[in-house]
DNA sequence: ACCCCTCCTGCCACCAAGT
DNA sequence: ACTTGGTGGCAGGAGGGGT
């Protein structure tokens, strides 16, 4: 029998070359499948680079129903853009480089809560690089004396240890770190990650007045955390009792099952605890009692149940209304027929009238069977809520597959006194109009963007875009009609009349004022969206853009198919005669728009004139 | 206290698609 | 032609931060 000639080899370079690569394609958003929002920035990434590089991004996306991951979207607000960014950078770098050091304590806060080691360690790394250099390094002013060198160049101001080189320089505002390579390839155990990750129901107690809380079972926790099979189950929810400027009281809810008893029964806890302790039981108060659910599930119309029966244990299209005028604390569950719950959807919004007087229609079951929301418990003063338009906190956080939640599913439906109020699952606003709700819910999802197209800002409304853009054109269309001085937006022309001519705008205005309301001042048009739109209409034809010189000459541009290689071609005019920016704006003070097709964009450039200028 | 600014939300107009 | 739903602008209140 002939032996095997086996051959081995290693390419060395290969990790680099992967990762280079994938960085490129980050920047020219190949194959990205996440977009995370950090204030009011986009990045773009891929979900495996991230997962595999932070033990938090690990756990978030093992987690499908995560509160804050919706569809391809992730908002993060525990961190800045400016350190987000250069965290991005470092996993799809592995190197920090030229980074502020005024940036590195947040890193290293960024580092532990993302579960990236090499920068939660990053403090002590630079502790032992420092204690290296003693004081031959301009930065270093924090020395170590356990820090073992294997290797100290301080010469150049490079330092090595422990595989970590870095290199220091004097920048504007401080010594700034360069070259430092990652530590090693040690696999990410960080348990105070998975621990936390693990128990999100005690990571956000610090400011949040309800907790964001999922069923604790990751397919793939990234480590060993072994969760009891019961706690995996526990559903938690907290409920703000008193939101005075004193801090929040909460009732914490548990919802345990009952592994001896039937289906459908729950061992219910209700626990106070102290304002913002995040502390359970801290007043100690707790109640235990097991209430059998499970013909909410199978049960025929009306049925009512207690307060702190969980969401979840409802089927799929209950309405579930508060009885909040004949026994407070419980719940009426209408089960819809048959019938009624492929015309469900349809219905919502046509149900303005309640049959149920007094009933207050907190929630629909809108997820599915395995569904882990919890209804909050309606506060005392749940009625005030409604008045003023914040009717209910409703706990239904947990999802198990957020992706599920399309759009007509965004919203519960509050019936009060026939007047329907629909609540954002993710926020709990409640809203009169549904319209209003949809338009809010993209805050959430960040289903479409809306990008300045003048700076990097990206907003979740169309309207803050716009409004965002008049800034930077500085475009004053609100005109004071007693002085004739133009404003830049409402407020500061409301707030010019009132203190310059001590007249009063708005419904705050007596009967009088507002007569004359209308003659305080007008609106002229929006010259920054009408050549917006104007752009977008001839730029987003596939085949051809339009441009326009600086001598006000509207081109023509044919795509070559070539996005670099676009050129302006006069004479190739889309009109028929030549329209000048005279045509289209005819007025005085006329801001300057120039075409910008250097970089690809088919886009304006806004060029403030002098006059704005002056004026500004 | 006042001003400035941003955010928010009810209301409305406009538009496109469907009936 | 009418209905419906989506979109986005406008008004004006609320609230935060700076002075």
């Amino acid at each position: 029998m002939e032996s095997k000639k086996l051959v081995s080899a290693t390419d060395a370079q290969h990790s680099g070359t992967l990762l280079k690569s994938l960085n490129e394609q980050r920047a020219q958003g190949l194959f990205c499948d996440i977009a995370i929002i950090v204030e009011d920035r986009k990045f773009r990434a891929h979900k495996n680079v991230l997962s595999s590089a932070s033990t938090y991004f690990h756990q978030l996306f093992c987690i499908d129903g995560a509160s804050n991951v919706y569809g391809q979207v992730l908002e993060l607000n525990f961190i800045r853009a400016e350190v987000f960014a250069e965290v991005l950078n470092f996993i799809y770098s592995s190197k920090l480089v030229r980074v502020d050091a005024l940036l590195v304590s947040e890193l290293i806060q960024a580092g532990q809560a993302l579960g990236l080691k090499f920068l939660a360690d990053l403090g002590e790394s630079l502790a032992k690089v420092k204690g290296m250099a003693s004081g031959k390094d301009k930065a270093a002013s924090v020395t170590d004396s356990k820090a073992e060198a294997s290797e100290t160049v301080t010469g150049d101001q490079t330092l090595k240890s422990e595989g970590l080189i870095m290199h220091f320089e004097d920048g504007e505002r401080g010594p700034i770190i360069t070259k430092a390579f990652s530590l090693s390839s040690s696999e990410f155990s960080d348990s105070k990650a998975s621990s936390k990750a693990s128990s999100n129901c005690d990571e956000s107690e610090d400011n949040d007045d309800v907790i964001f809380c999922s069923e604790i079972s990751p397919p793939k926790p990234p480590s060993s955390t072994v969760i009891n099979s019961a706690v995996q189950r526990l559903l938690v929810a907290k409920m703000p009792v008193n939101s005075e400027s004193l801090g929040v009281q909460t009732k914490q809810i548990t919802l345990v099952p009952e592994t001896s008893s039937k289906v459908g029964d729950f061992k219910v806890k209700i626990s106070d605890s102290g304002a913002g302790l995040g502390q359970n039981n801290a007043l100690g108060q707790q109640t235990t009692k097991t209430v059998n659910l499970k013909y909410v599930q199978e049960g025929k119309q009306p049925l009512t149940a207690d307060k702190t029966v969980g969401m979840d244990t409802f089927s799929k299209g209950c309405k579930v209304y508060a009885n909040i005028d004949t026994t407070p604390n419980t719940y009426h569950i209408v089960v819809p027929s048959k019938d009624d719950s492929a015309n469900c959807e349809a219905k919502q919004n046509r149900e303005p009238k309640s049959p149920e007087k007094k009933l207050l229609l907190i929630g629909e079951r809108v997820s599915g069977d395995r569904g882990h929301s919890s209804i909050q418990l309606i506060p005392d003063d749940s009625e005030n809520h409604v008045n003023n338009s914040r009717p209910l906190f409703i706990n239904e956080q947990c999802f198990p597959d957020a992706k599920r939640l399309k759009k007509e599913q965004d919203h519960y439906e509050l019936v009060v006194d026939g007047r329907v109020f629909y609540v954002c699952i993710v926020c709990k606003r409640s809203y009169a109009c549904l319209t209003s709700l949809r338009r809010h819910f993209n805050v959430h999802s960040w289903e479409k963007k809306y990008p300045c197209h003048y700076c990097e800002k990206v907003f979740p409304l169309a309207e803050y875009r716009t409004k965002h853009e008049i800034l930077h054109t500085g475009e004053r269309r609100y005109q004071c009609l007693t002085c004739g001085e133009t404003f830049i937006n409402y407020q500061v022309m409301a707030s010019h009349i009132r203190s310059v001519h001590s007249k009063k705008t708005g419904k705050g205005a007596t009967e009088e004022e507002s007569v004359s309301d209308s003659k305080l001042y007008r609106l002229l048009p929006c010259k920054t969206l009408q050549i917006r739109q104007y752009g977008f209409l001839t730029a987003g034809r596939s085949d051809s853009m339009t441009g326009i010189n600086e001598d006000g000459i509207v081109y023509h541009v044919e795509d070559d198919d070539d996005a670099g290689a676009s050129q302006q071609t006069p004479g190739t005019i889309a009109t028929s005669k030549p329209a000048s920016w005279d045509d289209i704006f005819p007025q005085d003070g006329t801001p300057v728009y120039r075409y910008n097709s250097l970089d690809g964009n088919s886009e304006l450039e806004f060029v403030i004139p002098e006059s704005f200028r002056e004026l500004a």
